[in-house]
DNA sequence: GTCTATATGCGGATAGAC
DNA sequence: GTCTATCCGCATATAGAC
């Protein structure tokens, strides 16, 4: 690995906790610097802005997050499991060393209300990932509408992580939500 | 009313439409001012900070929205109606005049990692009340274990509003979410 | 390629006149 | 009580030395 990279990583992976944690916006780039080692010219030799900062680490983020969710699907024993294993995959996401106060996704959306193009698309692609995904296993675990159910399901996963917002509790009740609305749609 | 009230009217007002379509900390003060139509010194007689502007926005804003869901649940036609008009009073209040980008209160949460306390006690308030009555109203539709049903419905609410995030979709599926929820929880 | 030092603009908040 | 003018600090980004 070169030294340039790894000034990246080192940046990527200071933005991505601190940005995520304490908010875009409440982080001055100087914790970013100070956190990661590097100082102001070598960040933005790498970066041109704080914004462009952001776009890089929201994609390395949705790289990883894609890899958990694919990682419980590759493990779940029916279709209807794998459909429901998004809420493994957030669980599993937020206890492993990439917690995020909520979701770096939304959060990112709710701080740009008019986000500046890099940003806007990696969002965008996020909710598109979700949506297709979600129709897809929908579809195999025979739903009649698989593009509604997708919605209702990324409604209520959008759910718990906004339910972060309100309280610390561990337990959710999202994966009984999303059961009760996986059986209303295959119901016969 | 005291011209002392009409001013703080204006600036509320201001606060109100700027903070919540924009985003708190993207709205600098001096929008705020200049839409108002007030002076700086004008608005630090009435509010000590922007954090105090803030807390009495969504005070304001708490109580006008408790009187919006008052008045659909007064108009349901059955206790499990009642149970579900949160999703009326959510959408009577964003066609409204007070609209807001998503929801006021998770995004003053998502931009206050470490809200002062002024501003984290309308938040705590704010999920208390929802909590609280939508038990009462789980308990009057004859649900068994009102609170978790109540937990499931705020979990559906605060992910439509979370959906407003990612999507400009005028439909939602949070009602359809919803009914699956509550005929579950009521089901023999 | 990385550092130190700094330019530049804007944010919130206040002083003092009227 | 409200205005005009201003203070002060901090944020992002850059220049120039090594």
């Amino acid at each position: 690995m070169t030294s340039r990279q790894a000034t990246r990583t080192k940046l990527l992976d200071a933005a991505e906790d601190l940005f995520f944690t304490r908010g875009i916006a409440a982080t001055p780039i100087d914790a970013v610097l100070e956190r990661a080692g590097v100082s102001s010219a070598t960040l933005y030799r790498a970066y041109s802005s704080k914004e462009a900062l952001v776009a890089a680490v929201l994609d390395r983020r949705h790289a990883a997050w894609l890899s958990a969710w694919d990682a419980e699907i590759a493990d779940a024993g029916s279709p209807t499991e794998a459909l429901l294993c998004i809420f493994d995959a957030n669980d599993a996401f937020r206890s492993g060393p990439r917690g995020a106060r909520w979701c770096a996704f939304l959060n990112t959306a709710a701080e740009f209300a008019d986000p500046p193009p890099q940003i806007a698309e990696v969002l965008e692609r996020e909710t598109r990932t979700y949506r297709e995904r979600l129709t897809r296993l929908a579809g195999e675990a025979g739903a009649p509408d698989p593009a509604a159910l997708a919605d209702q399901l990324l409604l209520v996963a959008s759910g718990e992580l906004a339910m972060r917002l309100r309280t610390d509790a561990t337990t959710s009740p999202a994966r009984a939500v999303a059961a009760a609305v996986v059986a209303a749609a295959l119901a016969p």
